[in-house]
DNA sequence: TTCCAATATATCTATATAGAAGTTAGTATA
DNA sequence: TATACTAACTTCTATATAGATATATTGGAA
């Protein structure tokens, strides 16, 4: 009776990880080209139409995006496009916030952040950076961010000025991660000592409190931040499909 | 050289076009078993594997559902998962809030919820209502709702306690109207008097204001909502892809 | 050098076929 | 009556084949 306990898996399954699997790992590079339809079926020893199938399931994941005629490549839309729909909606949404970073060193994670972005493991080397996000000058929102110190060391050798304006960009850049996911909880507070002078408000004021894990392929957390602004002038624009 | 001004629809894109206009419309209704894929093939003649891709396609996008061996079906889930997410983030979640609609009537929508609702008609009948949401018969939201009079009027004949604490569920069952996505605007204000009332505030507290455009099939808007809720206690957690 | 046509290569659409696997209903058997 | 088997129907996986369509490159003519 022991005729199967090993699980099914299809072929355009383990196609379908396979590739999954080396997008996720790296050893596919985001703009990187795939071996063509047909030459990938005869690498996996499965029909050209098992082939389309995982890549056509990568491709409606997002991992991959195909052109007709060219070839099949690993997606870099996310980056382009991604990191956008994360910041326009707080606030204004003519005017873009420049960034000005405050701070950025390497430190030991407290305990809270390390069970998010390390689950799991001993290790508690992390970077932490502090930003302002300005409008005409004007500070409105103060970040304090987290980061796992393996993966985004690189970060504390580029110059603040090299960083650019967005961090998820030069995440990628210098980095090679990805950010693909995030989910957020807002909530209202008042203000502590800290944020009033970063953002140069009387005691006691409302400010809005947004906390945000972000998320690499296969849900993997990679940043944790805490972003707190002005009450009075906040706007969140979000879609829930 | 007029031989290609029609421009080209695949087959599978046929046959996936005619499902969904169908089930856009009514005549597939949420529930509803198709004819299995074989008798589909016959019946739009073309063969097994183009009709599987029209339906896998429809599949993708949540609006029918796959029973192996039992047949495929129109998605109801929508329904029963969707109108959850709406809500339950807003403070506490342990503890759902109850409902309690305080009033309901025919009204002539203002211009700027018309033309969200009824964009380019004339005609400007609308229902209104007015909603408050409490925890432990505490009040912490309150809710000024529009909706379209044509499709929503059944609504005014329904008594309250009929309704539910839920009205998406309620637009399903006696309106036959489904909501599948909606955008949301956060902002924080100063409360009004009406709003003091309601929600036990003392004069000019913050409150937390929701804007709400919710959409149907083919992002057909269906409601619009404002949302007020006591600013303290306010908590909202979203995930973004 | 510039432009056009042919070629090679890639994805895209469509069909025919065949068997595997899950579900249901009815029938035969103990 | 209760259980086990079978038949019918469903979706799921997999392959072979063939031509359509889109893009880039190469080679030849002007």
């Amino acid at each position: 009776m022991s005729k199967k306990l090993d699980k099914k898996i299809s072929k355009y399954e383990k196609v379908y990880m396979d590739i999954k699997s080396q997008i996720i790992h790296g050893e596919l590079k985001p703009g990187e080209r795939l071996p063509s339809e047909i030459e990938l079926s005869s690498n996996y020893k499965v029909s050209y139409l098992t082939t389309r199938q995982a890549i056509g399931k990568l491709v409606d994941e997002k991992y991959l995006q195909r052109l007709k005629g060219i070839g099949t490549f690993v997606c870099k839309s996310s980056i382009d496009s991604l990191f956008v729909r994360f910041y326009r909606d707080y606030y204004d949404k003519d005017v873009l916030p420049t960034s000005k970073i405050l701070s950025k060193k390497k430190v030991a994670l407290p305990t809270k952040i390390k069970n998010i972005l390390k689950p799991g493991k001993k290790n508690d080397a992390g970077i932490y950076l502090t930003r302002l996000r300005l409008i005409k000058d004007t500070p409105i929102l103060f970040e304090e961010i987290w980061l796992d110190y393996e993966k985004f060391n690189k970060i504390l050798f580029i110059p603040n000025d090299t960083l650019g304006d967005l961090l998820y960009p030069a995440y990628y850049n210098f980095c090679n991660q990805i950010i693909v996911s995030a989910s957020e909880t807002l909530k209202i507070e008042n203000s502590n000592s800290k944020v009033e002078k970063m953002l140069n408000l009387k005691k006691n004021s409302s400010v809005i409190s947004i906390e945000r894990i972000a998320l690499g392929y296969a849900d993997a957390p990679l940043e944790y931040r805490i972003t707190k602004g002005i009450a009075s002038k906040f706007q969140y624009k979000i879609k829930i499909n």
